[in-house]
DNA sequence: CCAAAAGTGTTTCTAATACACCCATGT
DNA sequence: ACATGGGTGTATTAGAAACACTTTTGG
């Protein structure tokens, strides 16, 4: 076995290389197409949503599906190449709806199994992407109508059945998603990408809520958030009056913090 | 915008749908290639590494990177094609180590940046494999050398200087496999993916301080351990001999749960 | 007997929970 | 005044951490 020495970097022969790849035929390999798709969450009036758009084109014309599309590998008569995967999620995305300023973006996983698309050979990448309420989406080219549909609608949350089946494994994705942000919710400080610059600790509570599907103790849950370090920063400021009266909560807006310490455990009922 | 009834399913017509299958050319896309890399983690002796391979091929040839190779989209000369992405990371690696009857492996993250591969537009799926330690790798095509390379070589750790500086973008694959590695104990049970069938609570404990890079207090750890519903179940029977004294451990297997409740948490020093 | 490693008991402290209550505002 | 929602105090309980101690084995 090769001993400590033997492990330093080998040499990369400037010369040598550049001759080899200018010989290289970038067509040489097979093909597969790569796409990314983007499922964006968001929370409407306390029900959590996910953006699908209904499909204009083969295959699967009239389903409903993740907003997503090809990678631009390289330059072209589209437009140019995407510099990396999470500008293609979010040039693809942006062609269909009007996008917050900063949203939350992640990768969430990379499909790729034979015969989820009957076309060829497709690898999509999905983003998961969070944001605050967000305008009804328009639809774009090759998209006869988007629209943000309840998690429920999909057979997520208590008791739901599913309404809608998308298109191709896009169920299954989403299902990824949910779990994503549910379980994200427990250790990170993420649910303040769901809610606008400045918000109440009730309406972080509502997020929480929401995206797990069941109640949480209101004022132990105040206690906790401020106790957490970094969650939140005050503003200084108290909300406008909800005009049925009651207390003027204070507004917050995110801290500086990612990660929760300590988090904030959703165990049984 | 939809009411609830637009959104049921639309209709996939049969007929139409076949046709438009029928005149697609796959050719029409860019192309990108999509490979899988694998970054296995195993612990020996004590140490954490990580398994690489020296390049023998351009590019990037001599440096040490992580094992991977192209995915195969459809059937052709080399063999038949990946049904999934998962088959194509553990055919990639059993080309180059003997692998464990049934190693955990999850998809870590994929990298498509421009420019991180010299030859054309790849789109390479990452793949975390955990396992027990495995016999020294041998070399396989394309392949210099393929060796086990302990994590502080790589910088990972306390104050670990770098030694090798792994082709492409791996360095950062690399870390994103050591950071999920570190994170995925704490709420899940995947500690036991390093060991054995059979192990003592003891050895368990050390895969903790060899991922973590820290002491743990082993007689809270024990109590934790069994205090952890589905963590480890008891197998009746007790370790051999160590030979240097000292009352014999019993043995544990892994037990069903996948997530612990509640969470091991390293905190602060 | 002594050393070494496994495992248990016990105390102390911190954090989660539940519930009562006070505060500020609209009607 | 009183209803409504925000926010705090406090007792109870569960769990984490620290440390002393017992048990089982080899030399």
């Amino acid at each position: 076995m090769a001993d400590g020495r033997d492990r330093e970097d080998g040499p990369v022969s400037g010369e040598e290389e550049r001759r080899f790849l200018a010989g290289y035929d970038p067509r040489a390999f097979t093909p597969a197409a790569v796409t990314v798709d983007v499922a964006a969450l968001t929370i409407r009036s306390g029900v959590p949503h996910v953006l699908l758009v209904r499909r204009e084109a083969h295959p699967q014309r009239g389903r409903w599906a993740l907003p997503g599309g090809f990678v631009r590998a390289e330059d072209g008569p589209d437009g140019p190449a995407d510099p990396d995967l999470p500008d293609a999620a979010l040039r693809v995305l942006s062609e269909k709806t009007r996008l917050p300023a900063d949203p939350h973006l992640e990768q969430l996983g990379t499909y790729g199994r034979r015969g989820r698309d009957p076309r060829m050979r497709v690898i999509s990448v999905a983003y998961l992407l969070l944001a605050p309420d967000l305008p009804d989406p328009r639809a774009g080219r090759d998209t006869a109508e988007a629209a943000w549909i309840p998690w429920s609608d999909l057979g997520h949350g208590e008791g739901a059945r599913p309404r809608v089946e998308p298109a191709f494994d896009h169920a299954g994705i989403v299902a990824d998603a949910v779990e994503r942000a549910r379980s994200k919710l427990e250790y990170t400080a993420l649910a303040t990408a769901f809610l606008p610059p400045a918000f109440t600790i009730t309406r972080l509570r509502e997020v929480y809520e929401a995206v797990w599907g069941r109640p949480l103790h209101a004022a132990n849950f105040h206690r906790k958030i401020l106790a957490t370090p970094g969650f939140v920063e005050d503003t200084g400021e108290l909300a406008p009056s909800g005009g049925s009266g009651g207390r003027r909560p204070r507004l917050y807006r995110a801290g500086g913090a990612a990660l929760l310490h300590p988090p904030l455990l959703r165990s049984a009922p």
